[in-house]
DNA sequence: ACCTGAACACCGTTCAAGT
DNA sequence: ACCTGAACACCGTTCAAGT
């Protein structure tokens, strides 16, 4: 109260996110945001610690928006689900993947996705520990398709059937076939199951 | 031939290389390239089309040094093989998984490694389709994998005992085992063989 | 408590000029 | 052909000061 500018950390992710998914990670910088919310540059670190910082409320804030799994469900289709709902958050905020990348991700929204996750798994296969290593074997899948899928973010597929022009023609539609695969959220949801199922049982 | 700095396109990549282990992909810059070539800031934009252009190369010529799948073996075994070598190039040199992120892989080296195990998967299961999206999912999780594992470098693990202090202890242990868990290669090398295995049989 | 102003030490890249 | 010099339009962040 008494606020100047009303700034506070929920608006200011708000405002990044939007930035982020309007002109791209890259464009996504302090001076930037700080313009977005009419304050000057250094308004904002008062309420982050920096921009590392901004980018980590900003996934972890996005993680928490999706539901929490069921911790009464008995059956292995919820971890998958849960799986699909992030993979589409990051298709649907390509800048959410971007950012992600290289980046811990282990907030407290993330913390409690995990816990949850590795619990229902555990009690399905009978064991806490292989169902960790399913959780984050489903979370690397999931972050590697998602970005990508982010990556190809309005690429000329055509484009890839020109860049080896020396090779034997069923080479390059190999390939292209190879390329046309990996923007197929289908192709996620097969690789994402087979791999549950593979653990689960 | 009458050079004056006698830059060229593998030193520059060496040089980029060099420098993204020693200090990070954060502290990878044209103009400390420069300055570690011996050059002006400028004169590498010769020789390559900008900072994008040079990370392709580094990430291509990485690839490249990763000895091509056999394609005369009959055995799934090599498709794990190439893709836990390609992980422990990411171990290894952490700045090139944080470089990846967010980044089209698609150089010709890359290509040509995609083609030769979709070819060799596709023997093996009698299906060129089901083989590619073999390689793209295990593409994914070894991404995945190695950008975590490089996101998590120099990261001590003691202090995420200490994110949640208001949760149960058994909480905190089970957090403390699914983080231990993520840097552990071994996973990566199970949930890799499960995945390749559910496709190949 | 919350924000501004000015400054520091950087960036990637363009463009014209040198040899 | 290969590189330099100067400049442009930005960055993230510190630090001291205002209200």
């Amino acid at each position: 109260m008494a606020r100047v500018a009303g700034l506070d950390v929920p608006g200011i992710v708000r405002a990044a996110l939007a930035i982020a998914d309007r002109d791209g990670i890259d464009r996504l910088t302090m001076r930037r945001l700080s313009i977005e919310l009419g304050v000057t540059p250094m308004a904002t670190y008062y309420h982050v610690s920096g921009k590392d910082g901004l980018l980590d409320l900003v996934i972890d804030e996005s993680i928490g928006q999706l539901p929490v799994v069921d911790p009464e469900t008995d059956d292995g289709k919820a971890v998958v689900e849960w799986f699909l709902r992030l993979h589409k958050l990051l298709v649907d905020h390509p800048a959410l993947a971007a950012a992600a990348a290289g980046r811990r991700i282990e907030g407290p929204h993330a913390a409690r996705a995990a816990i949850a996750l590795t619990r229902l798994g555990g009690r399905i296969c009978g064991s806490d520990d292989r169902a960790g290593e399913l959780v984050i074997a489903a979370f690397w899948l999931t972050l590697g398709s998602g970005q990508h899928r982010a990556s190809r973010h309005a690429v000329d597929l055509d484009r890839s059937l020109r860049t080896e022009p020396a090779s034997p023609d069923d080479e390059v539609a190999l390939q292209a076939r190879i390329l046309a695969k990996s923007v197929d959220s289908e192709l996620f949801s097969r690789s994402l199951t087979t791999l549950v199922t593979a653990y689960l049982g």
